[in-house]
RNA sequence: GCGAAAGUGGCGGAAUUGGCAGACGCGCUGGACUUAGGAUCCAGUAGGUUCACUCCUGUAGGGGUUCGAGUCCCCUCUUUCGCACCA
């Protein structure tokens, strides 16, 4: 018989509810714990990976209940976005009505997994008492200069008039009408992400998150010295700035390479309507996609554009190429090409006949232009570099960059990989940017008391391609809030990465209707103090969610500097060794699993698989060994519920126990030891699982405990409870029940996490191992309390150790006390 | 190409600071039992060798450090993830 989990978890997930253990009051005595799971795009199915990560944060959300906290779970839903609008496009629907029963759909199947979330506290990024404070924080942001607009290529579908985003690119051509993709240079909203590159990249140690995830941060971000020098054009007052990380190689620049989206470039091609060669070579690179221009194995090309620059250190003219592979997005957008000492600079030498100059110098001072295969790009000495021949190039490096700053040509300066942040989106199920155009005034806010900018809702997505909200006049058409002359509304929406990036702070007070969360709640609550989500958003959002954490701390809202505490990164849950998906066709759906085997079934096997930040590779099998674990401490406590009630809370002699019973009491204190360790300090809860499993056999080795003494049914009781506590946190439903089943009043989590004794773990006798020449030549049990010289005495009885140690001299005996002799022999 | 990880039985994984490799679970093999269930209980299960005790080999491959290496160092290979040719 199968222990009834339907009965019993429906049971204790309407007792949780109406005990309210999942509602946190915002202060009281009990120290607050703030656990956040990065909140999901409301699909309307729990998949295995939402169970698995959910069930990962409420472990920790209950371990910390046990030890006392006063523990915050909240839940949320990240509901714009572009997977709403094509449902409401393909279905010819609103994404309103989808979204919102997604959002019910949802809520009741993680109420079936029993997860502690605190639904006073629920949140939607597409609700206007949510998206009215991202319209505020941007607002506000636009006060302090962190706004700004330019102009950028995007992906645009001639044929719909309209954006696509690189995931609506397919081949080259649009998903829906499969129209060629071209590159369309738009207006484009920017946060000014690069102000706080510098602070971005100080990870200090007040922030405990893998050091991975820092490194891959830090790389994102990829900050460098270097210097920024001008090139006047020639016959020309422009001038070309580039930023190099090698000035020592100045004397060697032979080409300028410039971009197509060069503003330079695009003035040429306004200059030159005629020029069929330049005209088509740029676009032909511009809208060549994206990938697979910064593909290594893409062929440089470029054209010469029959113009020069002047190198402002030697007076050399270089001429000025345009070519596909340097990118508009770093540092100037602009290279001086030194093709002996880069290795793309010189291929690209290579292939045009561009003179191909030697600066540097090899130790032996023997490199020669006509010999070389490949560019020298090691440090040396410089040549062919005026009064720096002779210099280390690392003397170089400063002493150029002063004599350029000297000179005025340019200075040295600090530069980022890491790009602002465009945040503007072409579509209509986002949040609107509460911009109005006015011919008069220009760009003008919104009005505070006119927030939010509400989505207009008499609209079919369906029906037009171009962004919907310019079909919604009554919306479009306003009047200027400064002239009150006729305008129009900023049909933009925002970068659903903007909803996501301060989440975490409304729901400390997520129902403010005055500000976007009050500052006494948010320093009660903030920073989060757990953090829960997928490797994959390393770079973006975590990186986006602390520059806007170090905004609002300038704006007084929050305090500290940073918005996670401790981040975990869960892995994914794969089948067949790939990410389980509906589109892949290796779903698993968690309520057919809930349904036949229950909740607390599913979460035992998914964080028993594997540690929480590596995969899950999902095993049907594995999951009956979840279900037949569960039913086995099930059939154990009720089946020996008597003898457990006699003993419970008893005292006892450890001196009266029989020996099984010693055995069981040094079980159970270990199995508590090891728990406590996998579960609170290291986090891996497959172990702290596979530690129960082992308390458990030791505890189902007991037979007839009803015939035992009262001082061995007291340890026996122990042994039992202790199952309970520590299973809790994994299987809370079936923990619970057969809690109460032994008669105990309080809920488990009000119980306290489970104590050990060290007296209890004292053992009369240690298992060392012996080995000689680092292999295993014996094993030996003797009294802890033995010095060294008795240990080695005693490995040396040891019969197998003797006959190994036949006919060879003995160099040195190490003892490892409580573990291992090692002896060294010849 | 750059960046970040990973590689251990038939499978998922364990070995926390360099100290008994393979905990725990799955699967498999044999046995017991039976209300025949997606049962339960007991025993075995890295490979080789031996009647057995032993012994040998073994953590992607190759070197090294050490009394001792899955763990540290160097090189190579493979796989996964991310990417914006990072000048």
């Amino acid at each position: 018989m199968d222990y009834p989990f339907f009965e019993l978890e429906q049971k204790w997930q309407k007792i949780w509810r109406q005990k309210r253990i999942a509602n946190a009051p915002d202060g009281g005595d009990k120290p607050k714990y703030y656990v956040l799971s990065m909140f999901p795009y409301p699909s309307g199915e729990l998949h295995c990976g939402h169970a698995s990560n959910y069930s990962i944060g409420d472990v920790i959300s209950r371990l910390k209940l046990m030890q006392g906290y006063n523990v915050m779970q909240p839940m949320g839903y990240d509901a714009f976005g572009m997977p709403a609008e094509n449902f409401a496009i393909t279905h010819n629907s609103h994404p309103r009505l989808t979204t919102e029963a997604n959002i019910t759909a949802m809520r009741k199947q993680f109420d079936g997994m029993g997860f502690l979330f605190d639904w006073d506290r629920e949140l939607s990024t597409c609700r206007p008492e949510y998206y009215k404070w991202g319209q505020f924080i941007f607002k506000r942001m636009y006060e302090r200069g962190l706004v700004y607009r330019k102009k950028s290529f995007q992906n645009w579908c001639n044929e719909c008039a309209t954006v696509l985003a690189n995931e609506q690119v397919e081949e080259g051509r649009c998903w829906r009408c499969s129209t060629e993709v071209e590159q369309k240079e738009l207006e484009q909203w920017y946060f000014k992400i690069t102000d706080y590159a510098e602070e971005l990249l100080d990870f200090s140690d007040t922030i405990q998150w893998p050091e991975r995830v820092i490194t891959m941060q830090k790389n994102w971000i990829g900050f460098s010295l270097g210097t920024r020098i001008e090139f006047p054009l020639e016959n020309s007052d422009e001038k070309i700035p580039v930023f190099t990380t090698r000035p020592d190689t100045i004397f060697g620049v032979t080409f300028m390479a410039l971009p197509p989206e060069h503003p330079l470039v695009q003035k040429w091609l306004v200059e030159e309507p005629d020029n069929k060669e330049l005209q088509d070579f740029c676009k032909k690179v511009i809208n060549e996609d994206k990938v697979s221009r910064s593909s290594a194995e893409t062929t440089k090309e470029g054209i010469f554009s029959r113009r020069y620059c002047i190198n402002p250190l030697n007076g050399d003219k270089v001429q000025i190429w345009i070519t596909n592979y340097v990118l508009m997005d770093y540092g100037t957008g602009a290279v001086m090409a030194v093709p002996a000492h880069d290795q793309r600079d010189f291929e690209f030498a290579k292939k045009y006949n561009i003179p191909i100059k030697v600066v540097i110098q090899n130790a032996e001072r023997s490199l020669k232009e006509a010999e070389m295969t490949e560019a020298m790009t090691e440090a040396g000495w410089q040549a062919n570099s005026a009064q720096f021949d002779g210099l280390p190039s690392e003397e170089g490096i400063q002493k150029i960059t002063e004599w350029i700053a000297e000179n005025g040509w340019g200075e040295a300066t600090k530069t980022y990989r890491l790009r602002d942040w465009g945040i503007s989106r072409q579509r209509y199920w986002g949040t609107p940017i509460p911009i109005i155009h006015c011919p008069k005034c220009g760009v003008v806010l919104v009005p505070d008391s006119d927030l939010p900018v509400k989505l207009p809702e008499n609209v079919q997505v369906g029906k037009t391609t171009s962004n919907p909200l310019l079909s919604v006049p009554e919306w479009l058409n306003v009047s200027c809030p400064q002239c009150g002359e006729a305008a129009k509304r900023e049909t933009d929406t925002m970068d659903t990465f903007v909803d996501s990036s301060w989440y975490y702070a409304r729901y400390a007070d997520p129902k403010n209707t005055n500000v976007p969360f009050a500052s006494d709640k948010a320093d009660y609550w903030l920073p989060v103090d757990q953090y829960i989500g997928g490797i994959e958003h390393a770079c973006m959002h975590l990186l986006y969610a602390r520059f806007f954490y170090k905004f609002m701390r300038d704006m007084g809202w929050v305090k500290g500097g940073e918005p996670f505490q401790r981040l975990l990164t869960q892995g994914m849950v794969l089948k067949d060794g790939a990410k389980m998906g509906k589109s892949k066709g290796n779903a698993v759906d968690p309520q057919y699993i809930i349904d036949r085997f229950g909740s607390d079934t599913l979460r035992v096997f998914l964080l028993f698989a594997s540690p929480p930040e590596k995969d899950v590779e999902w095993n049907d099998d594995a999951l009956m060994g979840a279900f037949r674990f569960l039913n086995r401490i099930y059939r154990l406590i009720t089946g020996n519920l008597e003898a457990i009630k006699r003993g419970k809370d008893q005292s006892f002699e450890p001196e009266a126990l029989s020996s099984p019973f010693q055995e069981l009491l040094y079980s159970t204190n270990y199995t508590i030891k090891r728990w406590r360790e996998d579960s609170l300090s290291r986090m891996q809860y497959n172990t702290a699982i596979a530690a129960i499993m082992e308390h458990l056999n030791n505890c189902v080795s007991i037979k007839n405990p009803e015939t035992r003494s009262k001082a061995d049914l007291a340890v026996y009781a122990a042994a039992l409870k202790a199952i309970l506590q520590m299973l809790y946190p994994y299987a809370p439903h079936i923990a619970e029940e057969l809690w109460q089943l032994l008669g105990e009043a309080k809920l488990l989590h009000e119980s306290g996490l489970p104590e050990y004794k060290e007296e209890y773990l004292v053992q009369d006798s240690i298992t060392y191992v012996i080995q000689i020449n680092g292999k295993l030549r014996g094993k030996m049990e003797i009294s802890p309390d033995l010095d060294d010289e008795a240990i080695k005495a005693e490995a040396l009885q040891v019969e197998n150790v003797m006959r190994s140690l036949e006919g060879h001299e003995i160099k040195k005996i190490i003892v490892i006390k409580g573990k291992m002799v090692s002896i060294a022999a010849k």
